[in-house]
RNA sequence: GGCGACAUAGCCAAGCGGUAAGGCGUGGGUCUGCAACACCCUGAUCACCAGUUCAAAUCUGGUUGUCGCCUCCA
């Protein structure tokens, strides 16, 4: 398997720390408000790097966070008059029902910053004995970029550039910094906000010690994959390097992968632009099983755009994976029990190349556009083979390899049975009636009523089937 | 200003040196009471220029254009 590493910048063969297992982190989002469908992104795509994993036969060990101590919790919890906590509880809760819409299990932890604040504590101390980090006067800790040679290896900057290109800011605050790179562990606190005891002052931790201490906790001082949006590059992950480097004396992660961006309609999703969508807002619209596939259907690290155009196309691109499965599910409930006909066989060799073809693209960096289009083939080849004729063990083959497939990106072929109200049941069968009276006009007329309520009625051989508009 | 990415059919999107996957859409056809589904047919020489090579969308240099990071941000 080949990891795009942007360490390196090149794509890298994965050899894991331990044998058949992977430690991956993933920096969660700030919980403020309900998520957008921009901090989707990467619980999509990091989600089918650990399915795609699991598929492979490793254990993974997957942790990501929730930043819930943060400048902007505290300045919805003040526009409320609540506590920082009820806000950023609430929105954990709404975060996990729209991964839950978007089948994105729950990660192996959910560390909460909140709730590490000793080890956070602690790592500054270390960082302080080892001279990597200092106290200002006001009780501010920041870390001496300077002291920590390596600085800049993960966004590929030079420490210099930085420097002047900081001289400004050190000029309008900050003045207890002896450099301008330097970034703050520990925080004084403000009136008003949440804070925790500490040896330098009553504070909060900054915002990057946290995944460092998080991702130590739980997976060790070294990890295989940290994972995230490529908007972290710099400063977040550059500096929990240089943190966790510092402080362990040793490589942190061995992979940084990181998603590109998502635009809406060419342009940087921003609420001042008014192009702004939480995953719940899509939800109304649109099953989330369009937006995960939507998202996999460019490549991760590529910028996605979004719109309601391509959403449509999405959608009518899952339909016709899930009506494939829907098919073969209908010829299985008849389909003869007997061993596999020869030109059956053939079709299976054929199969198992298609297989090796999705294998193939998603060893290759997580190509899940290239994975998706074997998919498809597969499609192709199980409506244009199976039929009435076709045995049981050839059906029941091509169902699951599109299920299985389908599964490691998170997309659910099988559609579940749902049940319909009475009335609609019973419209149903009075257009059955009608079109058996050769009545086709009634029948007509109650298919266009029945479309008025979203339901659209399609005959089949094996009799009447309905969809949701 | 510094660093970086990208430019493939109407749209989305693979491709990483040997003469262009897949999906959506369009048009035509088969099937069907009709419709829908499905199936068959239908489309590009890969931004531009120059170079390397027997051979380039794929490598090198340049031009143009779009975008991202450098400040909280997925």
């Amino acid at each position: 398997m080949k990891i795009y590493n942007t360490l390196t910048r090149r794509k890298d063969e994965f050899v894991p720390l331990e044998p058949g297992k992977v430690k991956m982190y993933v920096c969660g989002p700030t919980v403020y408000n309900f998520i957008h469908i921009g901090n989707a992104r990467p619980m999509i795509v990091f989600d089918t790097v650990r399915r795609y994993f699991e598929y492979k036969g490793y254990e993974v060990n997957f942790v990501s966070n929730f930043t819930d101590v943060d400048d902007k919790i505290i300045k919805k919890a003040i526009e409320e008059g609540v506590s920082a906590d009820a806000i950023s509880r609430r929105y954990i809760a709404e975060c996990k029902k729209d991964m839950e819409g978007m089948n994105v299990r729950p990660a192996t932890r959910h560390p909460l910053a909140t709730e590490e604040i000793d080890g956070m504590v602690d790592m500054i101390q270390t960082l302080i004995d080892k001279g990597c980090a200092y106290e200002a006067k006001d009780g501010t800790v920041y870390f001496r970029t300077n002291s920590f040679k390596d600085y800049g290896k993960l966004s590929h900057k030079n420490l210099d550039d930085l420097q002047s290109g900081f001289r400004e800011i050190k000029v309008t605050g900050e003045e207890g910094k002896e450099d301008g790179a330097d970034f703050v562990l520990w925080k004084p606190k403000k009136e008003g906000e949440p804070s925790w005891e500490s040896p330098w002052c009553s504070g909060r931790p900054g915002w990057h010690i946290e995944c460092s201490v998080m991702s130590r906790k739980y997976l060790g001082e070294q990890i295989d994959i940290h994972a995230g949006g490529e908007d972290l590059i710099f400063p977040h992950h550059e500096n929990e390097i240089a943190q966790s480097e510092a402080a362990n004396g040793k490589e942190f992660a061995k992979y940084w992968m990181h998603n590109g961006f998502l635009n809406i309609d060419n342009k940087k999703m921003s609420k001042s632009l008014g192009n702004f969508f939480t995953v719940r807002e899509i939800s109304e619209k649109y099953d989330l099983q369009v937006l995960r596939f939507f998202m996999l259907s460019a490549h991760y690290r590529s910028p996605l755009n979004f719109s309601a155009d391509l959403m449509e196309a999405s959608k009518n691109g899952l339909f016709r994976i899930v009506n494939a499965v829907d098919k073969l599910n209908d010829l299985l409930k008849t389909a003869p029990d007997l061993e596999m006909a020869e030109e059956e066989r053939d079709n299976e060799k054929e199969l198992s190349t298609l297989k090796d073809k999705f294998e193939a693209a998603m060893d290759d960096d997580f190509n899940t556009a290239d994975a998706i289009s074997a998919v498809f083939e597969i499609v192709k080849l199980g409506n244009s083979t199976a039929n009435e004729k076709s045995t049981k063990a050839y059906v029941s083959l091509v169902k699951e390899m599109i299920i299985k497939l389908c599964d490691v990106m998170g997309i659910i072929a099988q559609k579940q049975e749902e049940i319909l109200d009475d009335e609609i049941e019973g419209m149903i069968a009075a257009r059955q009636q009608a079109r058996k009276e050769k009545n086709f006009a009634l029948a007509d007329e109650i298919r266009g009523k029945l479309l008025e309520k979203g339901i659209i009625l399609e005959d089949t051989r094996e009799g009447v089937k309905w969809k949701r508009a």
